[in-house]
DNA sequence: CATGAATGAGACTTCATTCAT
DNA sequence: GATGAATGAAGTCTCATTCAT
C-alpha cells in the first residue's frame, strides 16, 4: 500500500464514497465495484487504498463514530453552574446531535442501521461506542450533583445512559420528520425539559422559574 | 405451498428456527441450509413454506416485534390514578421489558441488529414499529395529563418517543449487563424515576412523598 | 458434501475430467470451469464434490501415483532366483512402465510436470513418491543379493534409486518417442541391459550366456 | 528497451533475482513486484528489460540450462583410454553435478520442479534440454565402443539417456539428502560402478582390477 | 530512464433457488 | 410432499501490464 499524503487524501475519498454508498445501498448491497464506479475509477484501485471490503467498512464507521463524538465534544461537562444553564447546554447539544443528523441523514443510517448487520465484531464495536458515549455523558451529571444543582441521589451511570437512550430516539425522529427545524425544536424542548425535571433537586426547582415546571394542574 | 393447520405449524417451526439460527449468525451469514439443518431437514423443503430467504426474514422479525408488543401491552394506559401508581405502572413496564430481553437475549439481537443490514424496507419496518411503539406509550402520558397528575403542557408525542429511547437504552444495557437482576433493577428505578420527575405536575410532587424526589439537597 | 456410491462415481468422474483438463493445459491455466465444461455441467456443480480446486489436483496426483503404483506392483521381488529371470523380470516391468506412459501419456505429464509448479507441498508429496519408488525397487535388488546373483557390496538403497532414474529418463523417453514400440523395445533392452550387466555377480557372468555380455571386444 | 552494456548487466541482475525468487515461491505464486523488490526498485522498471514475465522465466530456465552444461561441460569425452580412466571420469562428472546442485539446491529446483507448471512451451524446451543432454552423454559412450573399452553392442543413445536418468535421480537425492557429502559419495560410487560394468567389455573387466568388480560371489 | 498509480481481465468461490425424482 | 443435486449469477480479490509523470 503506497504512502504519503496524497494516499491519504485518496484513502479519504474513498471512505467519503464508501460512506455514501453503504449509506445508501447497505454494506451487503454494495459491491466494491459500486463504491469505485462512485469515484469513477476501477474496483481493482480501490484494493490499493483498502485491504478488503471489511477494511473499508471499518474505516467509515469509525468516521461516522468520531463525527458524532466531535458534536458531542464541543460542549464542557462542567461549563453549566445551575439547572438554568445546565437546562440550556442540553438543548445546546440537543440541537447539534439533531442537525448533525438532519444534515448528514446517511450519518444516522450508517450508525444505527448499518454498523449492525455486518458481523459480530463490529456489532461488538457499536455496542462500545454506544458505552463511550454512556461515558461522554456521565461528567455532565456527575457536574450537577457536585454543584448541587441536581439531585444527589442520581445513579449517575445509568441515568446517562438512559439520556443517551432518548438522544437515539432523536435521532430516529430526524430520520424520519418532514419539517426537521420544527421537529427538532419540539424535541430538543421536550427531551431538556424531561432530563431538567426529571433529575434536578427540588430546591432548584422551587428557587428558578424554569420554563417547563407548569403549574397549570394546580390551578 | 401447502395449507391446512399442519402447513401453518411448520412454518412457525421453521419461523422458530430462523430466528434462532438469525439471532447466532446474523441475517447474511446464514444460509437456508442452515435452517433447514437445524430442523433436521432438507433444505429444499423450505421453499414449500416461505417463498425465500427474504420472506422468512419478515416473519422473523414480525414474531420479534409481537414478542415485545405483547410484553408491553400486559398493562392498560388508564390504569393509573396517580403519580405514584403511574410510577410504579412504569416500573413494571420497565421490569418486564428487561426481563423480556434478559430471557430472550436473541430477542434483541434480532430487533436491533439484524433488521437493519438486511434492505430498506426492513429497515423501514423497524422505523414504523419504532413509530407503533411511540403510539403505544402516547395513551400512558395522555392517561396522566388528562387525570392532572402529568404536566398539562408536556409534548405528548414526542416525550413519548423520547421515553422510548430510554427503554432502547436499556435493552442494549441488559444486552451487556453482567448481574442482570442488579442492572435491572438500579436501569429500572433511574429510568422510571427520571420520567415521572420530569413529567409530574408541580402539586403532584408536593403532594406525594416520591421516594425519587430527593431532599438532600435542600438541607 | 453428499455421500452414497453415486457420489463416488460422480468424484471419479471429475477426476478423471480433471487429469485429462490438467495434462492438456496444466494446472494454472486450467479453471474449475473448464473442468466442469469437459462433463458438460455448471461450475457450481465441482463445489459439491470437491473443496476447492487444492483439492481436485490432490485427487488426480493420488490417481497417477496408484496407477504407476499399480504397474510396478504387478510383479513380485522375490520371483527371480538367478540373474536370467532377473533380466527377464526387469524387462517385464520396464515394458509395463514404459506402456502404461506410452498407453497414457497424460499420467506422465500430470506426475513430471504438474506435481511440482502447483505449490510446496505437492512438491513434496511428489518427493515422497519418488522415494516410495525407491523403496519399492530396493527388495528387487536385495532379493538378487540373497540370493547371489547380484553383487554382495551393492549399495542397494541407492542403487535401487539409480534405476529409477533410469526407469523416469525412459518415461520422459516415451513422452517423445515416434515409434513408441520399437522405442520401447530398444530402451527396455538397453536398460535392463546396464542393470543386470551392472549389478550381477562376475561368477552370474560366467555361468549364464547372457545376450547383452558382448565379446566383440575380446575378438 | 534501452541498449548498451548497462543495460544488459541489468538484465542478468532481473535475472538473477527472479531465479531467486522463482526457484523460493515458484513461478506462478511469484509476482513481477516481488522480482522488483528483491532488488530495491520499482516493478515497472522491469518492463523496460523484459518483455513480460513469460520472457523473464525463459530466461532463468536458460541459464540453470547453461550453468548445469557448464558443469558436465568441464570434462572432454575423449579423454579416456581405459575402462579405469573411463570410470574415474564418470566419478569426476557425478561429484560435479552433485556439488553443484548441493552448492546450488535453487537451481534444482528451478529445472526440476519449476520449468514443468509454467506452460507448454516451457515444459517442451525442458524435453530439448533432457535430449541435448543426452547427446551430451553419447561422445563419453562412444569414446569407450571407438577405443574398445566399452561394449561393442552398446546402443549409445538409448544408453546415454538412461545415465542421465541416474544423474536426474541422483539431483533429486542431493534435494533431500542430510549429509550432503556422504550422499554424494555412496551415490556417486554406486552410479559409476553401475554404469561401467554395465558397460564395459568383459575382456576389460577381466584385464583391470576395477574395484566394483566383487569377487564375493565366486568365493 | 524510472516509477508506481491505475486498470480490468479473469479466477475462485458461495449460495439462493429450481426442479426432477 | 420432501429432497438434494444442479445451477449460475454475482461478488471478492489478484496481479500482469500500461502509461503519464
Amino acid at each position: 500500500m503506497p504512502d504519503g499524503d496524497l494516499t491519504e487524501r485518496r484513502r479519504q475519498e474513498i471512505t467519503a464514497a464508501a460512506f455514501k454508498v453503504f449509506a445508501e445501498r447497505g454494506y451487503h448491497a454494495t459491491g466494491i465495484a459500486d463504491i469505485a464506479r462512485e469515484l469513477g475509477f476501477g474496483h481493482g484501485t480501490f484494493y490499493r487504498y483498502f485491504a478488503n471490503k471489511r477494511d473499508i467498512v471499518t474505516h467509515v464507521i469509525e468516521v461516522a463514530i468520531q463525527r458524532i463524538v466531535a458534536a458531542v465534544g464541543a460542549e464542557s461537562p462542567d461549563l453549566a453552574d445551575t439547572a438554568e444553564e445546565y437546562h440550556a447546554q442540553l438543548q445546546r447539544i440537543g440541537r447539534g446531535l439533531y442537525d448533525l443528523f438532519i444534515d448528514d441523514p446517511q450519518l444516522a443510517r450508517i450508525f444505527f442501521f448499518e454498523s449492525g448487520g455486518v458481523d459480530q465484531e463490529l456489532t461488538e464495536r457499536m455496542l462500545e461506542t454506544t458505552e463511550l458515549f454512556g461515558s461522554l455523558t456521565e461528567p455532565y451529571l456527575r457536574n450537577g450533583v457536585e454543584k448541587g444543582f441536581l439531585r444527589a441521589d442520581l445513579d449517575v451511570p445509568v441515568t446517562a445512559r438512559a439520556i443517551n437512550g432518548m438522544i437515539i430516539a432523536g435521532a430516529l425522529a430526524a430520520f424520519r420528520a418532514d419539517d426537521s427545524a420544527a421537529a427538532r425544536d419540539r424535541w430538543v424542548k421536550s427531551a431538556a425539559d424531561l432530563i431538567i425535571n426529571g433529575t434536578r433537586t427540588r430546591a432548584a426547582t422551587e428557587e428558578g422559574q424554569l420554563p417547563p415546571r407548569s403549574t397549570a394542574a394546580t390551578a
